[in-house]
RNA sequence: GGGCCGGUAGCUCAGUUGGUUAGAGCGCACCCCUGAUAAGGGUGAGGUCGCAAGUUCGAAUCUUGCUCGGCCCA
């Protein structure tokens, strides 16, 4: 070894060589990429491309057109796109049409809110002019939206979306409901709904804010005439409560409960029924007793305990002994509708939290009331009109407003006290109640008339449903039953809440949406059906979209078989659920897209989804189809922030997309859709997108190191059997990797299928192949058979790699794929699945090469020790002996040059013992010993050899290269 | 309150029919290289598998209860 400077080689490696950038760039990056893409009609050339192939047809779910995205939608957008993108890779013909869901209450509030800042009453706004201003607005969001989408990559139809909104889908929409109509399934029904009586509507939930009012309590005695479970009870007299002592006069039964225990109270001549633990409440509201000796209203234990002059203890029944009894109603006297009995229901709402665990029914006003009425054939009365005021006729209360009759002192606490039925009343309670959202008025529930959709067979009735004779239900179900469901549990989930749900209330007394197109006939009640007539209104909508209806000229659609007179139009708007369940028949059906079809392949949407579009797509198919619009459904959970809380802005943990587009890229965004379970709920937050971020990086590196190795070479292929085994590794590898990689993009298993393309690229790759074939890459000669061998597995890699990632790295395999074959508009998004030959699979091969390994393993684990104490550097620097006790895998490293596969100097591998070896921790039967090398290091290729020459510093092999 | 679902290393995820010392990648710490260099290689430290009972020779895995969180409903 001389002591002058060694000679320098470096220009005379192959080093790698590549334009592509280390740091992606993704922001800056990505808008680029998507005018080329659009520019070129990627999409566009695709359909072309794979016309006549078996096609995937994900059918898009409409998000609601009035805000920006939220990371909800970019999870559902992306994984949309995943799926879409990976269907097509794997060569089927897969369109995708985004849509928009545009009518319905919110955008109506939007629309209100506005006139509200300009002091405008929405009643003096004509109906024609307040929808197009919904139009307007919906339509403004929709390009919002749109723009936000194709920003994250999502690959569709964009200049030819689907909008709820359109005429050709509103006629649709019309059409299809006349069909549910006609299949006698559609009837006219009842609800209480909440109720404005200053604005005169129904308002939705969301209309609602709740706010404390004080209101009159009142305890109403209901004496029981008739008690099955025990006779010599009735003449008792059951206690009711409430806070609403208007409707009182409309009381049609009581409630209990059947799981409580209720104590009767009392002298046998006048005997109270309350739950036995709401006695001592109600004692205190309604002095029925003497006060006891401290002055104070009785007790519960006292009661118990007899305490209390002449009245004996009160004796206990079973909520179930209500059952059969009947109780007149205070006012029976009056006669009439009052004289008739009041039934005791049992009622799974009943609670002994306040009141007297007796609860009064009044089925006009209150969902409960109706539900268990209507479930014993009692129906609403329908006597408080849309002001809020009871008819005149209506004894005690006729003409009075609702809330005028509540008094201590008034018309009902009057009454109801000259009955001698009034045991308490105190206008004291305060208590959150119902209000306006807008006027902030009190809100009553009132009972209207609403259409619905019959789930079940109509009783008694033989039915027109056609040929199928199934119910609703029963077909919905069985349909259900031959879905696919990813992940399984959706099936259930699905299937118990269509199991279990009520009629489809179709009806909404709102502006903004497609009307039901009825006309009803004044005398009869009944619709008309006629296809004719139907076909008039389907056409007038699809001329001028559901304005239609409303600027009707009614005459001219009924024809010269009806006379308008006789009818009336109804003008309650659809739910916008119906709207968005008939998407597959005005987008998958219509023709306007023509690559598209029905039933869908995939429905993919978030699992709040099962009671919303999954149903309603589900029944509205069913109830015109008889079979459901889509093959399969895969629902995704909820992303929280990243304490797995709700997101939501009142907390402000809420995750914007657009930040981390702006910040990291869509593809960042896009690789945590892929690495996250979206079966579940899962999170988001700084610390899971910069992991994200770390694991995009070293993934991207691979590529750049493959591209740097290919430089702008395109290598001659190299058939396998001609190759060393260290890339028939390789290239079994490969097909392993290919087939996991099958399997879950089969699967949707997004995180399975990132995590065995990083895993591949990582450990098996960049740490190992590349690793160990870095020394032939760069220094054996350009024609030498290792590196071109090498080279013809790294050709088949990269096109592999690139494909693969495509459709999750959809920006990035592109500039990946431009970097190594530049061109104006090629596309790796044109590619198909890599064709991997399956005569590269070699378990044996496997087997010997997972032991090399581990062996390997074994001595860069022996390595480090020296490493740390300075004895070597790099790990060349070693002479490593190994002795290994198992015959199979001595011949194993004796059969390949280990020294190289483990980037050492020398391997001295043998059976026998050897002085100073280790038994290596990880590997039975294995011994190592390392110490530092006396080769001398060749200055070309830094390997310690033997055959280093003393002037030019070189070994052989490099000599050889270098020698022109 | 009801239906459905989930809680495994700092993070994202694996954990087969219950069976040795619960794994991977990323991050972190330390070391090496300086010819993938705002890269690459190596080694290592991190978990009483939400909590508590129970079944079992044996439980992350089965049962029950509790708790925290989510979706839907009331």
């Amino acid at each position: 070894m001389t002591d002058a400077t060694p000679p320098d080689y470096r220009d005379t490696v192959f080093l790698p060589k590549t334009n592509f950038p280390m740091k992606a760039g993704l922001a800056q990056k990505e808008p680029g990429i998507l005018d080329r893409w659009r520019n070129t009609k990627v999409y566009e050339r695709l359909r072309a491309a794979r016309r006549g192939r078996a096609t995937w047809i994900l059918h898009d779910g409409p998000p609601y057109a009035n805000g920006d995205i939220h990371i909800g939608h970019a999870l559902n957008k992306t994984l949309k796109d995943i799926a879409v993108r990976m269907a097509t890779l794997r060569g089927f013909d897969a369109p995708y049409t985004p849509g928009w869901d545009c009518h319905g209450l919110p955008i109506e509030w939007k629309i209100e809110e506005q006139y509200r800042k300009k002091k405008r009453d929405k009643r003096e706004v004509d109906p024609i002019e307040f929808r197009r201003e919904c139009r307007e607005f919906a339509q403004k969001w929709v390009d919002v939206q749109s723009a936000q989408f194709q920003r994250l990559g999502i690959m569709g139809t964009w200049d030819q979306p689907y909008l709820t909104m359109d005429y050709e889908a509103e006629a649709v929409i019309v059409e299809e409901f006349l069909k549910v109509a006609g299949s006698g399934r559609l009837y006219q029904g009842a609800k209480p709904v909440m109720w404005s009586p200053v604005e005169q509507t129904a308002l939705a939930e969301a209309e609602v804010e709740y706010q404390d009012v004080t209101s009159t309590q009142i305890d109403v005695v209901f004496e029981i005439s008739e008690f099955p479970e025990v006779p010599e009870l009735v003449g008792a007299k059951a206690v009711i409560w409430t806070t609403t002592p208007w409707t009182i006069p409309v009381n049609r039964a009581i409630a209990y409960g059947e799981a409580f225990d209720y104590l009767v109270i009392g002298k046998e001549d006048c005997r109270y029924i309350v739950a036995e633990p709401l006695v001592g409440a109600f004692l205190k509201r309604a002095e029925v007793f003497p006060r006891n000796e401290d002055g104070d209203p009785p007790s519960l234990e006292d009661l118990l305990f007899g305490k209390i002059a002449d009245v004996p203890p009160p004796i206990l029944i079973k909520g179930t002994a209500l059952e059969g009894a009947v109780a007149r109603h205070p006012l029976h006297e009056l006669g009439g509708f009052y004289a008739e009995p009041r039934p005791f229901l049992p009622g799974e709402f009943v609670t002994t939290e306040s009141g007297t665990g007796l609860v009064h029914l009044a089925p006009d006003h209150g969902e409960d009331d109706f539900r268990l009425c209507k479930e014993h054939g009692i129906d609403p009365m329908f006597v408080v009109d849309e002001a809020g005021v009871y008819h005149t006729d209506w004894p005690v209360v006729g003409g009075h407003h609702v809330y005028k009759v509540n008094a201590v002192d008034g018309p009902v606490c009057s009454a109801l006290s000259g009955a001698g039925g009034l045991l308490a009343a105190t206008a004291d309670y305060t208590h959150s109640y119902p209000h306006s959202w807008r006027s902030k008025a009190k809100l009553i529930y009132r009972c209207t008339p609403q259409w619905f959709v019959r789930m079940d067979a109509e009783a008694g009735a033989d039915g027109d449903a056609g040929p199928d004779t199934r119910s609703l239900r029963e077909i919905a179900l069985a349909e259900i039953d031959k879905t696919r469901f990813v992940p399984e549990r959706g099936h259930k989930r699905l299937k118990s809440m269509v199991e279990g749900r009520p009629d489809w209330v179709l009806s909404r007394q709102r502006a903004w949406g497609v009307p039901l197109t009825l006309y009803v006939h004044k005398e009869s009640g009944a619709f008309l059906q006629d296809d004719a007539v139907n076909a008039r209104i389907v056409a007038a909508v699809r001329e001028g979209g559901a304005d239609a209806w409303f600027a009707a000229d009614h005459q001219a659609l009924l024809g010269d078989a009806y006379k308008a007179a006789d009818y009336t139009p109804v003008t309650d708007i659809l739910d916008v659920w119906f709207d968005s369940g008939t998407t597959h028949a005005f987008v998958l059906e219509s023709g306007k897209w023509p690559d598209l079809s029905s039933p869908a392949d995939l429905y993919l949407e978030g699992s709040d989804q099962h009671r919303g579009w999954f149903q309603s797509s589900l029944l509205e198919s069913c109830a015109t189809r008889g079979h459901a619009p889509y093959k399969a459904l895969l629902t995704h959970g909820m992303t929280l922030d990243k304490n797995g809380r709700k997101q939501s802005k009142s907390l402000g943990n809420t995750t914007d997309p657009k930040k981390i587009i702006d910040a990291q890229g869509a593809d960042i965004l896009r690789m945590w859709v892929a690495a996250v379970d979206y079966t579940e709920d899962h999170r988001i937050g700084d610390e899971i997108i910069t992991g994200i971020a770390d694991r995009y990086r070293k993934l991207r590196n691979t590529f750049r190191y493959l591209l740097g190795a290919l430089g702008d070479t395109t290598p001659d292929v190299m058939p396998a059997d001609r190759m060393p085994e260290l890339e028939r590794w390789a290239l079994h590898r490969l097909t392993e990797v290919d087939t996991k990689l099958r399997a879950a993009a089969e699967a949707y298993d997004w995180t399975s299928y990132l995590v065995t393309l990083e895993q591949f690229a990582g450990a098996d790759l960049s740490s190992f192949y590349f690793d160990v074939r870095k020394d032939s890459l760069y220094c054996d000669a350009l024609d030498d058979p290792k590196r071109l061998a090498c080279l013809s597995v790294m050709d088949t890699l990269f096109h592999a790699l690139v494909r693969y990632a495509a459709p999750i790295l959809a920006f990035t395999a592109e500039e990946v794929w431009q970097s190594r074959f530049p061109s104006d508009d090629d596309s790796v998004h044109l590619k198909e699945w890599p064709e991997i030959d399956a005569a590269w699979a070699d378990e044996a091969l496997a087997v010997k090469w997972e032991r090399l390994r581990a062996l390997r393993g074994v001595v860069t684990e022996a390595i480090e020790p020296l490493r740390r104490e300075k004895t070597i550097r790099s790990s060349n620097e070693a002479d490593v002996a190994l002795v290994l006790s198992d015959a199979e895998a001595l011949g194993d490293v004796k059969s390949v040059d280990f020294a190289e596969l483990a980037i050492v100097s020398r391997v001295d591998v043998r059976a026998d013992a050897i002085g100073g070896a280790e038994a290596a921790p990880a590997y039975d039967g294995a011994w190592v010993r390392v110490d530092p090398t006396e080769l001398e290091k060749c200055a070309r290729c830094w390997r310690h050899t033997p055959d280093v020459d003393t002037g030019t510093q070189l070994c052989g092999r490099c000599r050889d290269v270098v020698k022109p």
